[in-house]
DNA sequence: AGCACGCCGACT
DNA sequence: GTCGGCGTGCTC
């Protein structure tokens, strides 16, 4: 073997990778690079690697894992394997990417390993599997095997390898491990790895001329006649050349459809040497056919926010673009977008997914056509696939929900985060629980790309932000269309209770005012933030309430299914007909959801017809659509929904827009209940509006002092922020601290207790009274597991919160190693929503 | 994340 | 006694 004077006889190279495994482990892992491997392994290349425990009967695991390094540093505590194999030619990630991974696993306190799964595709994360094959220098038979033993070398004689997961299946037990021992100990099998990529590119059959019609178009009369006393024959090459003008390839599906001809008399005129067959790689991602359209001419206030824009975008990272629903902001984030593609760079478009509808996309892709993509979570594993090597190409414009931060740009620009205000812009399980909005201004940041965050009713933080002169502002205040912000009424349901003046849940003035939108030929939305018919099933004699046996919540009363859901875990149950507790009849339904805002409004509107947008309704993306599109040409007159009708839409015809009861929205137990009432409320209210007609909006509310709702009928943004604002700095609250949380599960609640004791001592002694907790969430026990939280409020500055972040590892650690605890998972989310 | 090892109670 | 449950520790 050869050896060097300072280098270690095993390893002549004395080249290493670090890698980074697709699992959810801490750390990266060294490998040692061999000879033959040196040239091709490189930054961002997969390799494949052994990975995991070796006893003698078993073949370690094999992954890809992707190269982030390439050294010579020996590594000093453990001998590293050697790379088996090179994945890549070209590297499937750039710098950029392993930067804003291992920031944002130091930043949400998660593993690198958890970054990187929610990052790569599925189809570029490899992993072996195992399997058994005959061991083909065997000779015997297969007298003297067990009974178990015979089972498997039997099924080996009938196909060529089975799995670890079949072989359980012919020994139907848990462990078939014992007699696969043995069976090797015999050698009569082989146990073998092999890692397979999952992606294959597509490829489509396409046809051509055949020689000598291919290079002298002259001769192709001669083909005709070769085809003269076939007619279909003839029709099919006529149908080629038609097409064959258009495209530079032509698909013998397309073909065959053109000339209503099969597959056989394509293969027919290629028998007469005619046509040529042959494969084509096709791309899965759909291509836009239809010729790009021009934008609409820029409004006088459009061009006055746009120059604004980019004045302060040359000295500004990141503008907050604050302009009222239907100001045109789509229409500037394209003006930003073609300059970046003019310059050769990228540019990202965010959305919050929901948002992320067939109108907004099929508007976007007639502008840029194929410079758009479109990442959405209904894509399949070989798109995803497709769609990251497209834009490690180079691909010009993708607009996606936050996932789409991870694809591997190298040349990112700009970067629009739309309704930046957006909850679901934070993930929030699994790890990395990360903000999509500001892992967005980080990535920007490691591009040096702009940021530009829109929306009609800011984040508190982001307009804290301006106020601070971090982000610049730009303000659109009028509706592009010229017609005027929409009428804001609130009625007092409570007064109408008193009077006896409400319908079921409807009062006076909102019954009235749909009639009439409905008599107009309007059509109207209604706005009730919970899903299913009833939220509570109670009974009046005891008090007691239909809960679910996994989470401590109250069951939901699901009128379609006649069942009781949890909206936690997806438990369901039966509607008790007495009340276990005491016995009596007295089982009755208290609160309402959207499914009875439906079901009574049939009651009071027989006429008009109701459909219902919510995650009952719409859980596939399909479902959504069709009934986005059914109100959209007017199939229906009023739409009932949760959050959903409150995003990314944009209905011509609404004339009135109704929220049924925003006490709901205003009592929530969280320090951002206000924020986010203010922010629904405007949203949903920015639904009304006909093309040339101002809209109304009806808020009903118990409570009509509380002063957001003063705030939202003035459309009162800076009144609000002013409010806000300053209760946040009173109490502590973000933007003036930076919030992590703390989440402790078990199942057992002793257990918990007990851990969280060590937990508490621990997060104590190093962060004083920064800590809350430890106290038992609103719901106590989710899926069966019980759960304990802490709350962390730490100074924003940097080193203080990697101080937090050291103490809750510390405290982790401390727990996690005590015999009993070690199966208490802790939970962190740094800035939760 | 896997996977093996070790310790425990429940039955072919 | 084996079988399978779960808790724990380790992986370059």
């Amino acid at each position: 073997m050869a050896s060097t004077s300072d280098g270690h006889p095993h390893y002549p190279t004395r080249t290493f990778a670090t890698v980074i495994l697709p699992l959810a482990i801490a750390k990266p892992y060294t490998y040692y690079v061999p000879e033959v491997l040196l040239e091709r392994v490189q930054f961002g290349v997969r390799v494949e690697v052994q990975f995991g425990r070796t006893t003698k009967n078993t073949l370690g695991k094999l992954y890809s894992a992707l190269v982030i390094e390439v050294h010579q540093h020996f590594p000093e505590h453990y001998e590293p394997k050697p790379i088996l194999d090179v994945l890549d030619d070209r590297p499937l990630i750039h710098p950029e990417q392993v930067a804003l991974w291992q920031w944002m696993a130091t930043y949400y306190c998660c593993t690198l390993g958890e970054v990187m799964h929610a990052a790569l595709p599925a189809y570029l994360k490899l992993s072996s599997e195992m399997s058994l094959v005959l061991d083909p220098a065997y000779k015997g038979n297969f007298d003297g095997l067990s009974a178990r033993e015979y089972l498997i070398a039997e099924a080996l004689t009938l196909q060529e390898s089975i799995t670890m997961d079949e072989a359980r299946e012919i020994l139907n037990r848990k462990n078939a491990y014992p007699v696969i021992k043995s069976l090797l100990e015999k050698k009569i099998i082989l146990l073998q790895e092999d890692l397979q990529e999952k992606f294959q590119p597509k490829s489509v059959w396409c046809v051509q001329l055949d020689e000598p019609y291919a290079s002298d178009h002259s001769l192709l009369h001669q083909a005709f006649q070769l085809l003269e006393r076939a007619p279909r024959q003839t029709e099919a090459l006529m149908a080629y050349i038609q097409l064959a003008q258009k495209q530079p390839f032509v698909r013998r599906q397309d073909l065959c459809e053109l000339a209503k001809a099969d597959t056989a008399t394509i293969h027919a005129i290629a028998a007469k040497g005619i046509f040529r067959l042959y494969e084509r790689e096709a791309s899965r991602l759909g291509s836009y056919e239809e010729d790009t359209v021009d934008a609409p001419e820029l409004s006088e206030a459009q061009t006055k926010a746009l120059a604004s824009l980019r004045e302060q975008l040359t000295h500004k990272q990141t503008v907050l673009l604050h302009g009222v629903t239907g100001s045109g902001k789509t229409r500037l984030y394209i003006e930003l977008i073609r300059e970046v593609i003019a310059q050769g760079g990228q540019a990202l478009y965010l959305l919050p997914e929901i948002a992320l509808t067939t109108q907004l996309t099929n508007r976007l892709l007639k502008f840029f056509g194929n410079q758009l993509l479109v990442y959405h979570s209904r894509m399949s594993n070989s798109e995803r696939v497709e769609l990251w090597n497209a834009v490690l190409a180079g691909k010009p414009v993708v607009i996606g929900a936050r996932s789409a931060l991870f694809l591997p740009y190298h040349k990112l620009q700009l970067i629009i985060v739309d309704e930046e205000h957006d909850p679901s812009f934070k993930q929030n399980d699994p790890a990395p629980r990360y903000s999509g909005r500001d892992t967005a201004l980080y990535l920007a940041q490691l591009h040096g790309a702009k940021v530009v965050l829109g929306t009609a009713t800011p984040a508190i933080e982001s307009y804290y932000n301006v106020q601070t002169g971090k982000y610049g502002l730009v303000e659109m205040t009028e509706r592009f269309s010229g017609v005027q912000m929409p009428e804001v009424v609130l009625v007092d349901t409570r007064q109408e209770m008193k009077q006896r003046l409400m319908q079921s849940h409807f009062s006076t003035a909102l019954l009235d005012e749909l009639k009439a939108a409905l008599d107009r030929g309007e059509q109207a939305i209604l706005f009730q933030n919970r899903r299913g018919y009833a939220p509570v099933y109670r009974c009046f004699s005891c008090g007691w309430a239909a809960e679910c046996i996994h989470c401590d919540v109250s069951l939901t009363y699901h009128k379609h299914s006649h069942l009781l859901k949890c909206h936690y875990c997806g438990y369901q149950t039966k509607l008790p007909q007495l009340c276990p507790a005491c016995g009596n009849h007295q089982l009755k339904l208290a609160g309402f959801g959207t499914e009875k805002i439906e079901d009574e409004l049939k009651i009071y509107l027989p006429e008009a017809r109701i459909g219902r947008l919510d995650l009952d309704t719409a859980r596939s993306r399909h479902a959504h659509a069709a009934i986005i599109q059914a109100f959209e040409e007017r199939r229906l007159d009023i739409l009932v929904g949760t959050q959903m009708v409150t995003k990314g839409l944009d209905f011509e015809n609404v004339g009135i827009v109704g929220i049924l009861s925003a006490d709901q929205l205003l009592q929530f137990p969280d320090f951002r209940a206000s924020e986010r009432a203010f922010q629904l409320m405007v949203q949903v209210s920015g639904r009304a509006g006909r093309k040339h007609k101002q809209g109304k909006v009806i808020i009903q509310a118990l409570n009509t002092a509380h002063p957001v709702l003063q705030e939202v009928i003035q459309g009162n943004f800076s009144g609000f922020y002013a409010r806000e604002i300053a209760e946040r700095q009173q109490f502590f609250y973000p933007p003036f601290v930076r919030l992590i949380r703390i989440m402790l599960k078990h199942k057992s609640l002793q257990t918990l207790h007990q851990g969280a004791a060590i937990f508490t001592k621990v997060l104590h002694e190093q962060l004083g009274t920064k800590v809350v907790g430890p106290a038992a969430p609103n719901i106590a026990r989710v899926r069966g597991q019980h759960l304990l939280g802490y709350l962390v409020k730490t100074e924003r500055q940097v080193p203080q919160m990697s101080h937090a972040r050291q103490s809750i590892e510390a405290a982790t650690v401390a727990l996690q190693s005590v015999e009993g605890f070690g199966g208490i998972r802790v939970v962190v989310d740094v800035d939760p929503s």
